[in-house]
DNA sequence: ATGCATGATTAGAA
DNA sequence: TTCTAATCATGCAT
């Protein structure tokens, strides 16, 4: 209380010893208030230590107290007198340096997300249109998939980054009118000026833009891991799937002497691969994968044929076997369809096989389909070698037989010439070497066609050949 | 941890 | 352009 009394003093220039403030400020103050100077600040000296005393009071008297406060002719003078007060003291410093300088982290974030699109205009409606104008683009294109599962993921980062935004912006409005409607409301009866109420509108924005801040900072955050996991990561490496790698192999080895698959079959691949991969978990294999697997297997299997020699038999022997079937029942169904036997009188029926000897010839058959590289021997598996060639060779034209069997044969034809490379070795474990690839290490049929390969058997042109 | 297997990337040749 | 050869970097089994 004294203290109270100490700054009215100093407010008002006047002591209030003496005088009986508890008769209400409703009625005018009992004499002389008109002319004389000592009358006004004995006015506002009441006026302000029945402001001072205000919260001493019970509630409806400090009501009605109020109310006649804010009747009183002398409110605006006071209110603006305070205001000025209160806008020399400490309240006010923190409006300072209002004019906010572009905060630099912000705006390296506002750009970033720019650059990436997150802010910015909307291109494309949504991730399904991205994936399809991804997909429509050129749809073997390599990384199309990738590319669009990025996209589509960019765009959920966009979406989330949006609603927050908009839902912060939203909460800051509805914050700042509210606060503002306090402020308005209490203005009638503190000292507070439309200028406080602006500083104040402005510290509020600028804790939300803090907020706002986060978000952009996070939202940065997703988008970088997200390019790290899709497009940075190209060389993240994943194993494709058994069967993938299977069905590879088995193109391969059965197509050893020429194993440079045409677009069409590149394509045709990665299609059995995915369909396969799809089947279980894994992605999809691309064009460009199956020549990257074939450009690997090429040179690895060049680099050190004898690791491979495992490998190379077991796929060769699989194949065979299902392309000796298909074989015999092609050949059949030749037999049946077209009357005319092939010149060179080749056909799958054991007795026309064209090998040296019955016995050689089953050896080589239980070999072939037993899938081991037993120490079997063959005569001359040269012209057995030949002799398969011509299977290849035009008399089989005539044939009614379904496109695919000649790759087929082409299976058969290397499962003999690698069993015979096998036999014509030193012994069990001799080193491979295979008729196609020639001593520069190079696939002879990929640069030159040899004369064991046949003529319609060019190169890079695998699967065209079928279509003789 | 280590080594091998393997998919991807790169430079350079044809 | 596609291919080879070398290399990188990861996956996986030990």
């Amino acid at each position: 209380m004294d203290e109270q009394a100490r700054i009215m003093q100093a407010l008002g220039g006047v002591s209030l010893a003496g005088h009986s403030v508890q008769g209400g400020m409703a009625l005018p103050p009992p004499h002389g208030h008109d002319g004389t100077d000592d009358g006004r600040k004995q006015d506002i000296g009441d006026i302000l230590h029945q402001i001072m005393t205000i919260t001493d009071q019970s509630l409806d008297e400090a009501q009605a107290k109020k109310h006649g406060l804010n009747c009183h002719r002398m409110k605006p003078a006071l209110f603006s007198v305070l205001c000025e007060i209160k806008e020399k003291t400490g309240l006010s410093i923190r409006g300072a340096q209002e004019e906010d300088p572009p905060d630099p982290q912000l705006m390296r974030l506002d750009n970033m997300l720019l650059a990436e699109g997150v802010s910015g205009p909307e291109k494309g409606g949504g991730s399904a249109a991205a994936a399809a104008a991804a997909a429509a683009s050129g749809g073997a294109s390599d990384n199309s998939i990738e590319h669009s599962d990025y996209r589509a993921k960019l765009t959920q980062i966009r979406q989330i980054y949006h609603t927050e935004l908009e839902k912060y912006e939203q909460a800051c409005n509805e914050f700042t009118t509210h606060v503002m409607n306090l402020l308005r409301e209490q203005s009638r009866t503190r000292p507070i000026s439309p200028k406080e109420i602006e500083r104040m509108v402005g510290i509020i924005h600028r804790k939300f833009s803090s907020i706002q801040m986060q978000l952009k900072q996070s939202t940065c955050e997703a988008v970088m891991i997200l390019r790290s996991r899709f497009l940075d990561a190209r060389r993240k490496r994943r194993n494709f799937s058994k069967q993938a790698t299977e069905i590879l192999n088995e193109y391969f080895y059965s197509h050893l002497s020429n194993p440079y698959p045409s677009e069409e079959a590149k394509e045709e691949l990665a299609k059995k691969c995915s369909i396969t991969v799809s089947q279980g978990v894994g992605s999809t294999i691309t064009v460009s994968q199956v020549s990257n697997w074939f450009g690997n297997k090429r040179i690895r299997y060049k680099k050190n044929i004898g690791k491979f020699q495992e490998e190379a038999n077991l796929y060769a022997a699989k194949t065979a076997v299902t392309a000796a079937h298909a074989v015999a029942a092609a050949v059949q169904n030749s037999q049946t369809n077209s009357p005319t036997t092939p010149s060179s009188g080749f056909q799958m029926k054991d007795e026309e096989f064209q090998l040296d000897s019955a016995e050689s010839k089953n050896t080589l058959l239980t070999n072939m389909f037993t899938g081991s590289s037993g120490s079997f021997n063959l005569s001359n598996s040269g012209d057995m070698f030949l002799s398969m060639q011509s299977l290849n060779g035009d008399s089989y034209q005539g044939a009614q037989v379904g496109a695919n069997v000649q790759s087929q044969v082409d299976t058969l034809r290397h499962v003999i010439s690698q069993t015979a490379g096998y036999s014509e070795g030193l012994g069990g474990n001799t080193m491979y070497s295979p008729h196609s690839l020639n001593t520069n290490g190079g696939w002879q049929d990929a640069t030159t066609p040899s004369s064991v390969i046949s003529p319609n058997e060019g190169p890079r042109s695998v699967h065209s050949d079928t279509s003789n």
